[in-house]
DNA sequence: TCTTGACCCTCACGTTGCGATAGGCTTCAC
DNA sequence: GTGAAGCCTATCGCAACGTGAGGGTCAAGA
């Protein structure tokens, strides 16, 4: 009693191909071949296979589920601690980029109908001010008790004003933001800090 | 006043082969090359390279950022809407795994300690339970009408029993349980229905 | 018997966003 | 003038298959 990989994957409900790529990489092979070369896989190969979905199910790649049956099925209890904490990950970045793309979404809904340009000059600021303002890229650039902090310091003030404010991206005022903190940015890196 | 990709990767926090990839996928071409071929980047192309990071910073690819750039901003309310679907898709996705894998914690955590061999065994009986006590898979494999459609009620009724009676797998009655079930999914797929 | 259709086989390239070499110029500072 | 950075192009690798291309195999009907 056996099947053919058409059967299987009928059964299983994932495609030839992906059987021939579990073959490939030696995930499942199928127990017998026919004459002719046809793979041929027999219950214990049926049983393996419903094995690998259960893993799968669980989020593991397939060099994981490939892993977790060499060993026997040991160290299931620490695959699942470490899926769930990269599930945890996941679910809080996500969740993260949900909320920022909402408060984008309000902040161009306010702005009535303006140009397509100042979308993008929006997101464009938008950005700016998420990347900059964070502790983290401020440390990057900001290397402390060098020469343009305070300068560094007083431009992120304004410019969190403005973006408080609502400032238009195409006023003067916002593009002489803009020039101040190129200007910043390039004695930086031509001058090579860092 | 221009930048060698060096400067540019340092100033926007990636590296020098992101900046090749940009280039040659048309993302992001400098305006210029020095003499030797050096790639020079002009402020405008630190610009757009702000609005490519503010975009990514949305969760878009590569090629809808390079879609977006093109058609000057427009559609970015319609990107902005579909990303917020995918997210929502996404955790959704990631919770209904994240409670799943809390479930069969528990289970394996009141089996106090078996085999590691019937670990294996609970995560397969667990993703069979899943897999075919959900409305859509009995769907796919239960044609309504069908002959076998009434055994495979009892069956099902059967095994969810088992599983709430916490049955061990390997005992002769999940093994019963589980021959029962090939037999009929092999009759099933050896008659080609579908 | 021949043929048709539904299977099966083995390559092998495409996808996403770069990382990681390899082999070889250029440029700058000492 | 020479060594260390930094630049160039080109190519393979990654995950998990999708999607053909080109060609055998097998059961059934004309």
């Amino acid at each position: 009693m056996s099947f053919t990989v058409g059967h299987l994957a009928k059964l299983a409900g994932l495609t030839v191909r992906a059987l021939h790529h579990y073959d490939a990489i030696g995930l499942l092979v199928p127990s017998k071949r026919s004459e002719s070369g046809y793979r041929l896989y027999t219950q214990d190969d049926v049983l393996q296979l419903y094995r690998i979905q259960g893993l799968r199910r669980l989020g593991l790649s397939l060099t994981e589920v490939q892993t977790v049956l060499a060993r026997d099925g040991a160290m299931i209890p620490e695959m699942i601690a470490q899926q769930l904490a990269e599930l945890d990950a996941q679910i809080e970045h996500a969740t993260a980029l949900r909320s920022r793309l909402l408060q984008l979404r309000e902040r161009l809904a306010q702005g009535n109908e303006p140009d397509p340009g100042d979308w993008l000059a929006t997101v464009e600021l938008f950005s700016h001010y998420d990347k900059y303002c964070s502790p983290e890229e401020l440390n990057r650039l900001m290397v402390p008790g060098s020469e343009g902090e305070d300068k560094w310091k007083a431009l992120v003030t304004d410019a969190r004003a403005a973006m408080d404010r609502k400032l238009a991206p195409q006023s003067v005022e916002a593009r002489a933001l803009g020039d101040r903190w190129t200007r910043l940015v390039m004695r930086r890196v031509d001058g090579d800090i860092d």
